[in-house]
DNA sequence: GTAAGGCCCGTTTTT
DNA sequence: CGGGCCTTAC
């Protein structure tokens, strides 16, 4: 590894090389962060810092092992003790290692956000409140918000905050924990238990934090309990790029950096090495309008280039044929590769048409969005027997199974479940025990027998993954074989044996998966209970990658956000979806974090920029005339070039065959 | 305890 | 317009 690379330009070179003390940098769109922060990791191992004394945050798994592949081809080390993760990540690590200290076991199981409405539905339950379902989702995010400091009680019902404690106490009950405790959990615990953060603070003695401007208070203030005194703490960051506020996100930590850190030294990185000069242009024009911002000036040597294409196109549906005709016109024409293009949407639902579109011209794609891999039923049933065989407490999978398949154990028998809990301070596990052992009368003879059966089984694989060295994913299919799953599943889906075939595929994935996991010699975590948890966090996002290359990418501008492509197509750049108009009513802010999207969104094409604008949408019911956006008024109208589409009618059975062929694709 | 049909709802972004 | 959830009927 060179220790002073030539292609760094000065203020890359200075952040590369201030190891020590805090550090601001202001990094850009398109400046070259990544390779700043792989270079400047690289510099510390050349400065014989060690390995284990780094810890590296970042936003998505993706971005921490695009991060840790990178330092490794750059420096050609093995990084075993490298620390880059994931914040939520990062909590496991720290819950697993220390957790005792709050009474978690080491089996701690993590709750997704169904699993936490399941919990929220049997609590309410539990205390006799009656809930609309449809609330459910409002309350878990107050919860949420609650719990993370950003809100508190006032205004709020007691049924509510009775709710709220009563989940929290069977979390802890089972063992188990949910997204936010992963961050405020260690918060805790370092805040009561000084010693433990100590040893934290005498490892990890640099510590850099990628995307900062998407943390939230708390993620920070982890980050500050770490580093208030060895003092190396390196955030990068965009304020521009600021769109998670809703998850709690809160750019003003870069405010909040400067006030705990006045000492600091601040970089910016203004070079843009991505775009063209026209596309440069119209992104700065754009977020100029923006009051809470740093002064920043985005520039690059590379004048010109091709003028931005503001299209009209009739409706949704020409707007689709419109940019799957020019993929193709460009992909001939200008010999482009189908992963040099970017659809870009505000909301998920704007997908639809694009993918008919590009299904009806065979153009390869790759959707970020639908449901996660993780989040299918199957998978998940599967997810839970391995769940509870980890933590026999945990009753929120036990439920999910325990009648899955059949096993006679309805109502009736649920009734008297959570009686026998609750009368007997057992989690549900136990209680089955027990019921069984004590004979309890008005459970019919086949459901016991069932049920006896079922409990034997998991408590047979419970023995067996406690023997050493021992591999999990045959263990899973055995315990699926003997659980009568894969029967099940045949039953579930006897009218459609390709559905059944698909849904197995999924479970045999799943144990590859687990496979993988545990028979890869640098994992030095390979027992399946760091794999349930890994997985918990792993997102749509990460397993893309997956994916065969060469295919158009069709996401959510959230999703786009790290990415670049030559020639990206922003859709529907029209008032009420950019901004949107959900958005809108939530005050001035969040215009300011509308735009700030759009400027993600420009700041990902490369070479060539398509934004457009529908004549008429059709929503729910009405069919109306969108006005264009109020941002595309910010932007010169010397750098646009507007025009119509022509339109070339779809039939009516095309656009059936096109919809039986889309939803073949989704659900095979 | 399960299976099928009707009703009502919705559409912001996700670690 | 389609999907998910809930009720009702065996």
């Amino acid at each position: 590894m060179p220790s002073s690379p030539p292609d760094l330009n000065p203020e890359q070179y200075e952040a590369v090389h201030t190891l020590h003390g805090p550090l601001l940098i202001i990094a850009g769109a398109g400046s070259g962060k990544t390779r700043v922060i792989t270079y400047r990791i690289a510099q510390m191992l050349e400065e014989h810092i060690p390995q284990n004394a780094i810890l590296a945050l970042t936003f998505t798994n993706k971005a921490a092992r695009e991060m840790e592949q990178r330092v490794k081809e750059l420096t050609g080390r093995k990084l075993t003790n490298l620390t880059v993760s994931t914040f939520h990540a990062f909590g496991v690590q720290v819950l697993r290692e220390s957790g005792s200290a709050l009474g978690y076991r080491d089996n701690f199981t993590i709750y997704d956000t169904e699993d936490c409405l399941t919990l929220l539905k049997s609590c309410a339950h539990e205390l006799g409140q009656v809930w609309e379902s449809k609330d459910l989702p409002d309350v878990a995010q107050l919860f949420s918000a609650i719990k993370t400091g950003r809100r508190g009680w006032e205004g709020e019902p007691a049924e509510y905050r009775e709710l709220y404690r009563e989940y929290g106490e069977h979390l802890l009950l089972y063992n188990a924990v949910d997204f936010d405790d992963l961050i405020m959990k260690p918060i805790e615990m370092f805040s009561t238990h000084p010693e433990i953060l100590d040893a934290y603070r005498k490892r990890y003695r640099y510590i850099l934090v990628d995307e900062f401007q998407d943390t939230s208070i708390s993620q920070f203030e982890i980050v500050r309990l770490l580093a208030d005194e060895h003092r190396n703490l390196c955030v990068v960051g965009d304020d521009d790029q600021s769109i998670y506020s809703w998850r709690g996100a809160n750019f003003e930590n870069i405010v909040l950096f400067e006030r705990h850190f006045p000492e600091r030294k601040e970089i910016k990185l203004e070079q843009n090495y991505r775009s063209t000069g026209i596309i440069l242009a119209a992104a700065n024009a754009l977020i100029v309008h923006n009051t809470n911002r740093k002064e920043k000036a985005l520039w690059t040597p590379t004048e010109g280039g091709k003028s931005i294409e503001v299209i009209h196109p009739v409706d949704e549906t020409d707007e689709a044929r419109f940019i799957a005709e020019t993929i193709k016109t460009l992909k001939f024409r200008e010999n482009r590769t189908y992963d040099d293009f970017g659809i870009l949407v505000r909301t998920n639902s704007l997908t639809k048409h694009l993918e008919m579109a590009l299904l009806h011209h065979n153009i390869p794609y790759k959707v970020s969005g639908g449901t996660s891999f993780f989040q299918r039923k199957e998978v998940k049933d599967v997810i839970a027997y391995l769940r509870l065989v980890v933590n026999p407490s945990d009753d929120v999978n036990f439920l999910r199974i325990l009648n899955t398949p059949r096993r006679g154990a309805g109502r009736q028998f649920l009734e008297l479940l959570v009686a026998v809990s609750r009368a007997k301070s057992l989690c549900h596990f136990d209680a089955l025990k027990d019921i069984l052992v004590t004979q309890q009368s008005g459970v019919p003879d086949e459901t016991r027998a069932e049920l006896a059966a079922f409990m034997e089984l998991i408590e047979e694989y419970q023995t067996r993954s406690r023997r050493p060295r021992v591999k999990m994913a045959p263990q899973a299919r055995e315990l699926l074989e003997e659980a009568g799953y894969y029967e099940y599943l045949a039953l579930e889906n006897a009218k459609s044996d390709k559905a059944f075939r698909w849904k197995t595929q999924n479970i045999e994935s799943l144990l590859k998966f687990l496979e993988d996991w545990e028979t890869d010699p640098d994992n030095s975590r390979p027992d399946l209970g760091s794999f349930l948890n890994r997985i918990t966090l792993i997102t749509r996002d990460d397993l893309n990658d997956r994916e065969e290359k060469g295919a158009v990418s069709l996401m959510t501008i959230h999703a786009s956000k790290g990415l670049e492509f030559k020639v990206v197509f922003v859709v529907g750049v029209e008032d009420k979806i950019m901004p949107h108009e959900k958005s809108l009513a939530e005050g001035p802010e969040v215009l300011e974090e509308e735009r700030r999207l759009f400027y993600v969104a420009i700041t990902r094409a490369r070479e060539k920029l398509y934004l457009t604008v529908c004549r008429t949408r059709r929503t729910l019911k009405e069919t109306f005339h969108p006005a264009p956006s109020p941002f595309l008024e910010e932007l010169p109208t010397e750098l646009l070039q507007e025009s119509e589409t022509q339109q070339e009618d779809v039939t009516e059975e095309d656009w059936d065959d096109l919809m039986a062929s889309l939803k073949k694709k989704m659900q095979p």
